[in-house]
DNA sequence: TCAACAGTCTATAATCGATATAGATTTTTT
DNA sequence: AAAAAATCTATATCGATTATAGACTGTTGA
């Protein structure tokens, strides 16, 4: 499961994504529309500014936007900001690299490979998921149930 | 990221699929190989064995074996007992579903549909590794790296 | 039948991170 | 100057994960 600072952003960036041409959207009104807490929200939008997806502006007419193409960001990396490791193991990230102890070879390791195959599958499709993907699919019915 | 006591499971799952002829082990062998807290994975195979997979025996000569057919026990199951849903989102899982609060039209929604390919990626890696899979693949090198 | 062995049960502790809230401050606009 | 809106600092709460201790039960073999 993801952390709910990693819903609520993701939750965020695809609504200002959506209303891109609407300028400056307030803190408020995402935090009123998702039902998420306004002073939790401050923070992840923050961090998303700082991560360099998103700019704000202060005053009248304020409030957040997104500075980066929409099909420039990905699940993968919004998930990675929030949440670290999307690997189900240390062993098997990259930035988030331990070993685990009760390993005796890991490049033989069964249940490391198990687990690099899923990170691998996981990565490839949230890469794939960029805002501007998820808009495109948005509204349209599922074909399998 | 899995919990230690589901990373715990799994090593003493393989090991005793790996050591099914030698009869029971000893909790404290498994604990000592594996640099598990001895009285955490008292607990863990504890519920193992209330899951149906394990057995035990006390006394000189007991310990801990596997009753299931290492075929009919999978990753997916394995994690689903210690860790709960494998989805990303409760609203993609079966078992532990709950509503985004942040989401108007679950069927059409952009997100939910990413998560849910995610989720079946996971479940179909991780149904097909079962204990005899494990086995089978350990020690022999990764083609890709 | 007793002693050693080894798993089982109950209870509790220590941490730690995720989630959330409050209030003062800064910047911008009108 | 006043209002708007984001930013900063700090604190609180809560629950789950991880771990430990000790008493108890059942089994084996001498």
């Amino acid at each position: 499961m993801i952390s709910k600072k990693a819903k609520y952003a993701i939750h965020a960036l695809v609504k200002l994504a959506r209303e891109k041409d609407k300028g400056p959207i307030l803190i408020s009104e995402i935090s009123k529309e998702g039902n998420i807490p306004k002073k939790f929200l401050e923070a992840i939008l923050l961090d998303l500014k700082r991560a360099g997806i998103l700019n704000s502006k202060k005053g009248k007419g304020g409030g957040y936007y997104l500075i980066k193409d929409p099909e420039e960001v990905n699940m993968a990396d919004v998930l990675r900001l929030f949440d670290g490791a999307l690997a189900l193991l240390p062993c098997v990230t990259y930035k988030y690299y331990e070993r685990c102890e009760e390993c005796t070879d890991e490049l033989t390791c069964g249940i490391r490979r198990v687990m690099q195959q899923v990170r691998d599958e996981t990565v490839r499709i949230l890469k794939d998921a960029t805002l501007a993907n998820v808009l495109a699919t948005e509204g349209t019915a599922l074909d399998n149930f």
